[in-house]
RNA sequence: GGGCCUGUGGCUUAGCCUGGACAUAGCGCCGGGCUUCUAACCCGGAUGCCGGGGGUUCAAAUCCCCCCAGGCCCGCCA
């Protein structure tokens, strides 16, 4: 409905004025749409942006496709007031079910996030990637796309050398109630202690390595049963924050089945290729300093070219490729981005995120400094059972808990999405545990509200005509949530959803104050209900779509 | 040394790509509001040289240049 208004109002001023862009923007308490079009139109018209904008007011006032439009000038700005036709239209759409969801599409996408190394339990700062990448794949599936969610296991690595070579050599028994990848950090951690006491363990952490590459049976067969067993405490972590993959594609696959010496051999035909002992790319045209090495002196491939095939394969079965990465991964990212080009294959688009680091300095599961993302859930849910037993003591236990698993994923999820991804930031566990204001519980808690009033209200016959302020300021809201879907989906930004959310919520959360709903009567009781039940909706779907249950008592 | 990202009230943060109307919100602080639809809430108040300096423009938090501070990266690691 915003949609079809913005696409109104742009044509219109572009027919009248003959501009190619309409300059239209948001217009705050003034408007609902504003555009500057007559600042533009000053230089090239001779006259003053007040007298143009006064001047296209008046024309465009009456232009047939613009009823029930209010268009004012004020001063230079033209504003744009939508009538009650929109704001019934509005509360139609918003009380189907789904509301939000956009065409169906027939782009196949492919989505990669988390892919942390099996060597350790994911932390804090995996689950930014798992978070945004898990909300960014359910707004996509919102918005009408094909997708399928990959996790890559990085199954070949030194660090899968080393926890092998830990349980080949230490005392590396699982513990009683240990989880799987606490249990192979805990390896981990002591053989690079060991490794840093003696230099001859690297030598045999290589000969593991080469061992690997060539298909040794094995030790394919260790490195995979300790990565399979980490993965499979990866997916308890990740079932807890509600975030789920379709496929994990394992690294090693791609040179098993010969992408990987496929794609080195194309590479080397590359003008930028420089075959000496190692065969790397020279990107220096491109802007890049170093060398992008393929193949190492002694045969073996390294990261990137098992990326590039993978990457290679994913271009063959999809038709756009979106990846999650940290910070670190620019630099190797943009150099897969521009060998792909290079290549001739389909170009990655990567969402990249900035770290999460601990008041005491970077996270490192190596040295098993890190606040592991299970510990986060245990303690979360601890905090927001004791939380729940404060405020519905009346309720049985079980219930009590239930709601305190929601609760608490609500209070991690909204924690992590609200925030742009570019921004670095500083894990805090006041700020986590917090579930006032600005959170996922503080929206959650409207969405309640909301179900309560619908509950004790009955049956009601719907009415779309609303009255006052905070009426059609709420509706005017719920009306926005399709256009907020889009642009998540065009900018790769989910914090937008997640800002969204919270001001449907303040906005319900005033509305409230202010309006009795079940104490009116008549159609005044009607029509708020209907608003109610839309705005129930709508903070409904904007749940789901962060991954966050719209619980419906709390 | 080079590249990328960040810098917005005491703290956290939106807006920056696509320049426009008094810069968004929260925490904290001050003052109000629960016999009334769930107070995980609402209302009011104080607090900003939008890191600094130049420039472009009728107009700059937003674009360009320089500088400062912090983070990340620059490996025959992944």
């Amino acid at each position: 409905m915003l949609h079809d208004m913005y696409v109104a109002i742009g044509n219109a001023i572009k027919e009248t004025t003959g501009a190619t862009d309409a300059l239209l923007t948001d217009g705050g308490e003034h408007a609902d749409l504003a555009s500057t079009i007559a600042f533009a139109l000053a230089k090239q018209k001779k006259q003053a942006p007040l007298k143009i904008a006064r001047d296209l007011a008046e024309v465009l006032a009456k232009n047939q496709a613009l009823r029930g439009i209010t268009i004012e000038a004020d001063g230079p700005y033209l504003n744009f007031t939508f009538g009650s036709a929109y704001v019934s239209e509005t509360l139609r759409e918003a009380l189907q079910p789904g509301y939000g969801n956009l065409p169906k599409k027939s782009t196949r996408v492919v989505l990669e996030h988390t892919s942390a190394n099996p060597n350790g339990p994911l932390h804090v700062g995996h689950i930014r990637n798992s978070i945004i990448g898990d909300t960014l794949a359910r707004v996509f599936r919102k918005a009408g796309y094909p997708l399928e969610v990959q996790y890559y296991v990085n199954d070949m690595g030194r660090q899968i050398a080393i926890v092998v070579w830990g349980f080949d050599n230490l005392d590396s028994a699982q513990q009683e109630g240990e989880k799987e990848d606490a249990h192979i950090a805990r390896v981990y951690i002591e053989a690079n202690r060991e490794i840093e006491k003696d230099e001859g363990i690297t030598r045999q952490v290589n000969i593991l390595m080469q061992l690997v590459e060539n298909g040794d049976a094995a030790t394919v067969k260790k490195f995979r049963r300790e990565v399979s067993r980490c993965l499979e405490g990866f997916k308890v972590t990740l079932k807890d924050l509600n975030v789920a993959h379709d496929r994990f594609v394992w690294e090693s696959d791609f040179i098993r089945n010969g992408n990987t010496e496929r794609i080195i051999n194309k590479l080397k035909r590359l003008p930028q290729a420089r075959d000496d002992e190692t065969l790397a790319l020279d990107l220096s045209e491109f802007g890049f300093g170093n060398k992008y090495v393929i193949r190492r002196s002694d045969g073996t491939s390294v990261y990137a070219a098992r990326d590039l095939a993978f990457h290679a394969w994913k271009g063959a079965n999809f038709d756009r490729i979106i990846d999650v990465l940290g910070a670190d991964h620019k630099l190797i990212g943009s150099q897969l981005q521009c060998t792909m080009k290079l290549l001739g294959e389909k170009v990655p688009e990567i969402v990249f995120f900035e770290f999460v680091s601990l008041p005491e300095g970077s996270m490192s599961t190596r040295a098993g400094k890190f606040v592991s993302a299970d510990d986060l859930t245990t303690e979360i849910r601890k905090r927001a059972f004791e939380e729940v037993t404060v405020r519905r003591p009346e309720l049985d236990e079980e219930t009590r808990r239930t709601i305190a698993r929601s609760v608490g994923l609500a209070a991690i999820r909204y924690d992590i999405v609200k925030v742009s991804p570019e921004k670095s930031t500083v894990f805090n566990w006041k700020e986590a545990l917090d579930f006032e204001r600005q959170s996922g519980p503080y929206i959650q808690y409207a969405h309640a509200r909301a179900c309560s009033i619908l509950e004790k209200a009955g049956s009601f016959s719907e009415c779309f005509e609303l009255e006052t302020d905070q009426e059609i300021a709420l509706a005017k809201m719920i009306a926005r949530f399709p256009m907020v879907i889009e642009s998540v989906v065009t900018e790769l930004r989910p914090h937008i959803l997640a800002c969204y959310a919270r001001e449907l919520a303040d906005t319900f959360n005033t509305f409230y104050h202010f309006e009795p709903v079940l104490k009116s009567e008549g159609k005044i009781r009607d029509r708020r209900l209907t608003l109610v039940k839309a705005v129930q909706n709508t903070l409904k779907e904007s749940l789901q779509t962060l991954g966050i249950d719209a619980i419906h008592t709390m």
